[in-house]
DNA sequence: GGCCTAACTATGCGGACGCATAACAACATG
DNA sequence: CATGTTGTTATGCGTCCGCATAGTTAGGCC
């Protein structure tokens, strides 16, 4: 491309471009799960974050206490992220609580959480919840209302269906269905074994209704 | 404690201890996992896997490539580890399928997998398997016979339940199982959930049971 | 319309990193 | 007992890291 002597292409946005602190601070934190899916934990580094934001790497300093508190944020980003879909599901108190079920198996194993970057920034993260107390915590307080409103969902489907028989807890119950979900998410993800579309989903289904002993018909 | 002057207490193993290049590479590698879990995959450096193993940070060099081929080596150990007790199940053709089904369950819970430390270092690689092309092929060829071994071993404990209709085909159910234990697993893992010895176990098995609708007992 | 706050750039410093290299020490072999 | 091989230490080099700091510009407010 001879002579392209345009200013306004070989120098675009010459001009920083100001932005508010929490659409910045977001912008940096999407850049951030970029370069973490991308390129690895290790190589989310302030120079590459900024450079990805297209900015300075010095307004990292400037909009957050520092880049463990970005990656820190840049997880409870992600921990939302994943499980917003679920709670959603599972407030949705319009629905029978069968239903409501479904609803939430669905939403869990949506595509767009089977995505391989959610995956890699997943991993990355929950890597070092054994390791770091602030992860820890952040781990911890995305799932503890989601299992809080998972086990009476359970509890109402067994009473719906007139299942009375304390054969298992609950407990249990929603021990083994968050299993077989996260599982197959896992499986998704990582093996991406090239499951057709819905695929996913139906297996969730038919492995939810089997352990717990119902139809999804009526 | 005043005066402990003595010479083989403040300065132990003075010299060197000299090991064959497999036994090295074997404590470099044992090293390089503790420091992962306990401080996660960036801490891993040489100066400090080698402070460690207790050697000096060049002898890494001396017995793999570089650092990289070390962590690598590190993950098909942890991949191995991780594998082993359930293909040794899978392979025990003294048992009847359902038996060995029952194996396989116990074994791929078994609550020497279920260290946090191993959860640890597992995500920490995993999250790079979509990142780097060496991680994914390490990954792929520690479970790529895992299921080539697993299917079989379904169609035949179905064949012994007298268990002809193929509402679902094998494929799928392998799937079901696979995410079931799996799940198990991470969730004994990360959420630390205080199962008592054998629940998990337990739930794994009932599960397994209720998606193939199988008993355990005669 | 002057001004002050805040978003933003640019640059440098100290430190830790991976790796190369040179010297040393133990062991096997003849 | 000389000698080559190799496991091992020690040290330095160039690079990149997080962070601090100084300087610059846009925009709201009375």
């Amino acid at each position: 491309m001879p002579h392209s002597a345009d200013p306004t292409e070989t120098q675009p946005a010459r001009r920083p471009q100001r932005l508010s602190s929490d659409a910045r601070r977001g912008e940096l934190i999407e850049a951030t799960l970029a370069v973490i899916a991308e390129e690895g934990l290790r190589a989310a580094t302030l120079r590459k974050v900024a450079e990805r934001a297209g900015v300075s790497n010095g307004l990292i300093r400037h909009h957050f206490l520092g880049k463990r508190q970005m990656i820190l944020d840049a997880y409870a980003a992600t921990v939302e992220r994943m499980t917003a879909p679920g709670l959603a599901a599972l407030a949705r108190t319009d629905l029978t609580p069968r239903r409501r079920l479904a609803a939430f198996v669905r939403a869990s194993l949506d595509p767009g959480l089977s995505e391989p970057t959610l995956f890699s920034t997943w991993a990355a993260f929950v890597a070092l919840v054994h390791v770091d107390a602030d992860f820890e915590s952040i781990h911890r307080a995305g799932y503890r209302d989601y299992q809080a409103q998972f086990e009476p969902l359970i509890a109402a489907v067994l009473a719906e269906a007139g299942r009375t028989d304390a054969a298992r807890p609950v407990a249990d119950l929603a021990v083994q269905l968050n299993a077989l979900i996260d599982g197959l998410w896992i499986e998704s993800s990582l093996l991406a074994r090239d499951f057709p579309e819905g695929t996913l989903i139906e297996l969730a289904l038919d492995g939810v209704a089997r352990i717990l002993n119902i139809d999804w018909e009526d």
